[in-house]
DNA sequence: TCTAAGTGCGTACAAACGTACGCACTTTCG
DNA sequence: CGAAAGTGCGTACGTTTGTACGCACTTAGA
């Protein structure tokens, strides 16, 4: 029903398998993210994990992808849709409050990313392409030099808030934020 | 020869397994320590494993509570050696600096295990308590806001610097660092 | 309708895993 | 010296792992 299918149905399957290896990842970490795990989570069989990716780390390489794509892409939005410097601040300031407070899924996903990045050539590059997206995204608003402090900042401040039990002060992260702005060049 | 053990000689053992499995963690992974890897790197046999630790997981729990030990305690010497606050902020900017540039073994070590402890109740605690000690230092020379926005940095920045290909510019971090010292009260 | 090409998966297998446990060895105490 | 207590490890076992591969099924073209 719904006709003949013209072409493989890899895109959705594929999909969502990467989707359910982040699922996976997030509950248990990548040390315990298997592919029969993942087939469980997926709905799918364990052959079909075999047949649409060459290998685990394939498999976790393109979740890993996945997620920073989306990533970036939220980043980027909130600062190019900020008409002003200051605005940009609020945005950053979002950002980095976004998930708070207990440790969002995504940052824990996020940790394991970079754990593996250390010991993977191909997510090692998906994070230095991170960086670099995320860093252009501020170059609209500050100036070169503020951008790096900024960033890390970003990168360390939700990573900090993880392991913190207190929510996170907004008032103090936007001071934070202007105060660089203002005061790097 | 050396005259009769009255005591066991767990200590040494114990803590030679531990340094070895900071090791293979840093050279393989979390995702790929194991028993037999722990065992090789250490050079003593794998029933000695099973000896001394209750289970794979706590030898984990306790290498990373060596790590984290041994950052704290050269975080807490930094800052107390510090005489004022400027000279703080300069520790602080060698802290985060040290180890730049390539990803240093121990932030690699780190950042698995930020992965591990969201997984992990015990390493969690651990990471807790690391980020509590860190504070109580950063609080003898800044107020209370200035410590967490600087914490942050700590953090992040050189995480963010694993990525990054170029070496850190010192006097961007120390001028951030001042930056907010001297404008978050 | 028949056939060749191609898609997708169930299953089986060798390797690697965590862990239990028997046993050699050392030390202590009478 | 002899035996009991305790330390430390070699080895083996059942389980879980990643992956290969044969085979059912679908589709396209004639």
């Amino acid at each position: 029903m719904g006709g003949p299918r013209r072409v493989a149905n890899d895109p959705l399957r594929k999909q969502r398998i990467l989707d359910a290896t982040l699922a996976v990842i997030a509950e248990h970490g990548v040390h315990r993210t298997t592919h029969r795990r993942i087939a469980d989570a997926a709905g799918v069989p364990l052959g079909s994990l075999t047949y649409h990716f060459e290998s685990l780390d394939v498999i976790l390489e393109q979740a890993f992808q996945t997620l920073s794509d989306a990533m970036s892409e939220r980043y980027s939005t909130a600062l190019t849709e900020a008409p002003d410097q200051l605005a940009a601040c609020e945005a950053v300031t979002d950002l980095i409050c976004a998930g708070d407070y207990l440790p969002s899924r995504e940052m824990r996903i996020l940790l394991e990313m970079y754990g593996y990045a250390n010991h993977n050539p191909v997510v090692a590059e998906a994070c230095r392409s991170w960086l670099l997206r995320s860093r252009e995204s501020l170059a609209v608003h500050f100036p070169p030099r503020a951008c790096r402090a900024i960033d890390a900042l970003v990168e360390g401040w939700p990573m900090h808030q993880a392991w913190e039990r207190e929510p996170l002060d907004r008032d103090l992260v936007l001071s934070t934020i202007v105060a660089i702005a203002e005061r790097i060049r």
